[in-house]
DNA sequence: GGGCGGCTCTGAATCGATTCATACCGCGCT
DNA sequence: AGCGCGGTATGAATCGATTCAGAGCCGCCC
């Protein structure tokens, strides 16, 4: 049925090491030799064996994507840069999904592991997993995506999102908001939040404080933890909100993603809260359906397809000799849009609380 | 560095062949050698090296999803329903993505036939390659996703497109639209239009030559077809539509898919057309954002990961004895939301046309 | 004519797990 | 004592591509 390195050696009348140098370096093999074979590999559908091709070789031609959700664009996105590194350089990319549950994560890694590839890129669950040190001692490359290396012996590709949750908070608050919503937290949730959430909080809690301090007594920080990071947890901690009397409710949230600040602006306008005016939302990531949405949707940006192409890069980059690991940190940028166009510019006014 | 089996076998003091039934056929092996093995597996850190494996086996464990655009929600929640299945049948799932490139998809099939996979399903680019009856030749299972089989002799898992188009259609006609635009055809485009895309547009033609010849003399038809089915499309389409002057512009349109309806829609409200009352819109595939977008969109759905779990069924089917091929076709269903709630019922009144 | 270098090609050894025919052990039965 | 048998363990052969030391050949120069 398939026919073998050897079948078509005996077709074309040489040896096995001919056809092979044929196929890897066929500037070694005589012009007259090398049709012979080109022939007989198209007579017979020859198809090389990777198995074999890996076995002698001892590593694979592939490497690993690990996400959390595959069903956020942002990961797509992420996997888009990575693909493009990752195809100039002649690998294949195995993605696989973990809907942040560590035991998936665990039997992909382990399955990745067995395939021997040449590295994995990987955004973790909550916890870091040993799986992954243990990965890295056997000696394959691993390199974090959107996560920040515990310890600086390895190479990560994060953003700073302090600095991003700060953004986004900041800016409602110049637009007159005091009541401010963070929405992703981890309080109260089975699991810890994702670092990456975290910090987002982190930056949020600190814009606000630093609100507080500069004059604006009445800032205040409420935080909702929906199940998880999804356009349904949106949903779900934006009906959550809506249930606050409208005197102590937020006038705005900041989300932990674009996928729950979609969820909040369905649920408010479900309950005919208009958005900006009401309430005004500023979501995280900047994926294409955040600008997408009716009322398109302020978010922190961070350069996704560059992330990815970042941490491919530098997993590549292990493989070679002179190897320095590396955690480069990408800026976010707000990109103001209609969901958090309405009210006045800074300090003043902080009228007509909904 | 990387141990093997023969070094577990030494340190365990037994043989590889009953390290190797120590993995494989536990129960053939004594208690306290088992033990003993699975010590020395331990204390080693053993990974088994699956190319070896493979190459005595002759295949591989994995099987390759190829989809036309990873970045479309579709095919994300396709690809769940997949996993789900290759996940519990033991096998992994190598995810490849073509956008719509012919020269793409055909890496992708030679790098998956190198690898042995078990099988593949896929969504092919417009013109079905010989590529994909080159690999089948090869005995490589193929099921077709979302795409009827030109033949008999294959698995395919479809969806009634054509019924689709059509109920899209007639909902709007039922609400008072006359004039109605497809946006995705293939009129004036570079490639062919997906077959997909041609029979949801077949059903449009359908319904609206149904509703002529019902009486409805002023019922006509209007395709437009963007570079490409993703929300930068449908945003361009819907800037032509706007430059139709009002007396002749359509008053919905059918999307030939989520991705262009949602940037229809964004377009629209950016230039103050109000969504549904001057502008209806019906969106395909029912994606989550479909319904989280701020005028939540009517849509024909599909049973997104249905359709994966059950190509990925007949590909594992395939490869058993009694295979007997088959092409299941799912009928969509239209969910009506805002995006066409206004106008009035059935027949009379055809009113305020913007 | 002998020797040498360059160009081709050969074929055996190798990678690591699996498989299977074979061997071994102990025990009960005749 | 001899035979057979179930239960275990062995180790050589195998999968297919790659690699590399070495062989064969040709032409050229001294």
């Amino acid at each position: 049925m398939t026919s073998s390195i050897r079948d078509v050696a005996g077709r074309a009348g040489v040896s096995v090491g001919t056809v092979s140098n044929v196929l890897n370096r066929p500037e070694l093999v005589s012009a007259t030799t090398r049709t012979r074979v080109l022939d007989a590999i198209a007579e017979l559908g020859f198809v090389r064996n990777e198995s074999a091709r890996q076995l002698r070789a001892g590593s694979s031609r592939s490497v690993g994507l690990v996400v959390l959700d595959i069903a956020n664009p942002f990961f797509t996105d992420v996997a888009r840069g990575v693909e493009e590194v990752v195809d100039a350089a002649g690998l294949s990319l195995i993605l696989c999904n973990t809907d942040d549950r560590p035991a998936r994560e665990k039997a992909h890694l382990a399955a990745l592991a067995e395939q021997r590839v040449q590295g994995v890129l990987i955004t973790p669950t909550a916890e870091l997993s040993d799986d992954i040190a243990a990965l890295r001692e056997r000696g394959v490359p691993v390199v974090l995506v959107d996560r920040r290396a515990p310890t600086a012996d390895q190479c990560a590709v994060a953003t700073d999102d302090v600095l991003g949750g700060r953004l986004a908070a900041e800016h409602l608050l110049e637009r007159g908001h005091r009541r401010i919503a963070f929405i992703g937290g981890s309080a109260g949730s089975s699991h810890p939040a994702l670092p990456q959430v975290q910090e987002r909080h982190a930056g949020v809690t600190a814009a606000v404080d630093a609100a507080r301090r500069a004059g604006m007594d009445d800032a205040e920080l409420t935080v909702l933890s929906p199940a998880d990071l999804t356009v349904a947890g949106g949903r779900e901690a934006a009906a959550r909100v809506i249930g606050i009397p409208a005197a102590r409710r937020p006038t705005a949230a900041v989300c932990a993603n674009d996928l729950i600040a979609l969820g909040v602006l369905q649920e408010m306008v479900r309950h005919g809260v208009r958005v900006p005016d009401e309430f005004a939302i500023v979501g995280y990531d900047d994926i294409e359906f955040a600008a997408a949405a009716a009322v398109p949707l302020t978010s922190v940006s961070k350069p996704r397809a560059d992330l990815g192409r970042r941490a491919a890069e530098l997993l590549l980059d292990e493989g070679r000799p002179g190897h320095v690991h590396q955690q480069p940190v990408f800026e976010p940028v707000l990109i103001a849009r209609e969901s958090t166009m309405a009210r006045r510019h800074p300090g003043s006014d902080r009228g007509a609380s909904a």
